[in-house]
DNA sequence: GCCAACGTTGGC
DNA sequence: GCCAACGTTGGC
């Protein structure tokens, strides 16, 4: 029987550059946990405030890297709640503007749930059927937190283990 | 509120 | 390293 959480759980892609933090990292941090910290972009910020719920999944998705593409799953254990890396002035995503009382930045943590047995490269999806909509093809699109749908999710799910 | 200038992202 | 696309800033 489901329960609520379940049958309403979204899907997320977060982009990271692997230089920075991969996907081994994350599967090597105690408990596979970390906190998805230093986004500095209002619509990304705004999704990881408000929308990004414990018990959604999200793809790792490595930019800037060669291949650039999905690496594998994580699960969100727990929602948004102030980016505290803002308020460390010798952090280099500190933000003298962002207020304890008032954090202008929000952060989740995500733990590693599966890798992909290969990366499913930005080429290959450009070529997978269902995804013509998805917002990481988008021209242009920039965005480091997005939105997947479900139908999306299954489509690369499935590209992933094919 | 417009918009030019600037900084950043990220594929190639 | 290039550069298109995008977001942010700040002068007016």
């Amino acid at each position: 029987m489901p329960t609520n959480r379940q049958t309403s759980r979204n899907y997320w892609l977060l982009k990271t550059e692997p230089t920075t933090f991969s996907f081994d990292d994350l599967w090597k941090a105690p408990r596979r946990t970390t906190s998805w910290d230093g986004v500095r972009n209002f619509q990304a910020r705004n999704m990881l405030r408000d929308q990004i719920k414990e018990g959604d999944l999200a793809f790792i998705y490595h930019s800037s890297t060669d291949p650039t593409g999905i690496v594998g799953i994580a699960e969100v254990v727990r929602s948004g709640y102030p980016d505290a890396t803002a308020f460390d002035p010798k952090d280099s995503h500190y933000d003298p503007k962002s207020k304890k009382d008032a954090p202008s930045w929000y952060m989740v943590d995500v733990k590693a749930v599966e890798k992909f047995p290969e990366i499913v490269t930005l080429e290959r999806l450009r070529g997978v059927k269902g995804l013509e909509g998805m917002v990481l093809l988008r021209k242009g699109s920039r965005l480091s937190v997005q939105p997947v749908t479900a139908s999306e999710w299954d489509t690369i799910v499935r590209a992933a283990k094919g």
